[in-house]
DNA sequence: GAATAAATATGATAGCCATCATGTAAATGT
DNA sequence: ACATTTACATGATGGCTATCATATTTATTC
């Protein structure tokens, strides 16, 4: 049956929540167009009505879910605290996208490509920001640095079965990245 | 038909190698058991002879590309030059098994998970002692922060379709590990 | 060298999934 | 109110793929 116009957009926006949900806990391969569908109430029928394929649902959900990941990095220590901590390691579900997806988008269409590019570019940017004044080129080579270390720890924490192991990843990468950061801030 | 034992040792030691090559290349769920057992120049019905199931070929494949990694962290600065790299990038294939299918590996069975934790161990353990010299903490926390940024760097670097920040991305990681582990050094 | 065992080839099968076809009912515009 | 549009539901379909069944051919064993 026809819904409201405003009907229709919630529906879209709820198919891109569940959509981002599910990719980031399962993988972009392990989840079908119409559990999605599913996960935002409705059936499976009414998914093209809304995306042209399911490559057009990742890419869109990518953008979505990248843009809306904006917030963050204003208190880089609170951040990076949370970032490597087990309960953002447990939720993939509800965690960073980068870190639940970046690596499956070498699979992916140009769109979607495209999508992280930006995003990526954009998550720099902050992190520089919140870095203390200095040498721009020392900001962001810190940045960059600091990125690629949280987001290969968090990927490592859940790819491995031991928690002692997953954990210390986790806090040994959180203060290798601050002893960084302290030596930029103290040159 | 049959074959020798030997053949059969070496038809088996074709299968994972294919299998490992296709899976960091195209990722475990793009690539269909027939697939791998072409590469290795065979057909799909000899497949369950040497292996249970795909996941099992998994979890062998992992072992076998992990142990035979085990090259490496000699010198540890040629190892960061090599790795962080647009040739490591562009090479999937032939690069890295953790760079390439770390992330991947929360989706898969159990086996997967445990070669994919010795594996990380014993990596983790190569770098620290290509690390000079010092308190055995700072050398640790220096290893696997060094190793979670090499890995999430080549990551990203592999996930996005602008070619000059992607290159940024690696040379940047690259100096900043290098400046910690200087200043490890000079501790 | 005959008999047996076994490795691989060829050829099903069954299930999943993206996508399409069609029906239906409610919203929108006049 | 009516006609029309349209968002979604239900119900195919075709292709792919993991896995299994059976045949074939050759190594191995006695």
């Amino acid at each position: 049956m026809k819904v409201s116009r405003e009907q229709m957009a919630e529906n879209r926006r709820r198919i891109l929540d569940a959509a981002s949900r599910l990719f980031r806990d399962k993988g972009f391969d392990a989840v079908s167009v119409a559990e999605v569908m599913k996960a935002a109430g409705l059936t499976h029928g009414g998914f093209y009505g809304h995306f042209n394929s399911k490559d057009d649902l990742i890419a869109q959900t990518l953008a979505h879910v990248l843009a809306a990941d904006s917030a963050g990095a204003g208190d880089l220590r609170a951040y990076l605290d949370a970032y490597l901590a087990p309960r953002h390691r447990d939720n993939a579900a509800g965690g960073c996208p980068t870190a639940g997806l970046a690596a499956a988008i070498r699979h992916q269409t140009p769109a979607a490509r495209s999508a992280m590019t930006e995003g990526l570019r954009s998550q720099i940017d902050r992190i520089s920001e919140a870095l203390p004044d200095l040498d721009p080129a020392d900001r962001r080579r810190a940045a960059i640095g600091s990125w690629a270390a949280m987001v290969g720890a968090v990927i490592l924490a859940r790819a491995i079965d031991d928690r002692a192991l997953s954990d210390e990843i986790l806090e040994e990468t959180r203060a290798w990245i601050d002893a960084g950061i302290s030596r930029v801030s103290a040159s």
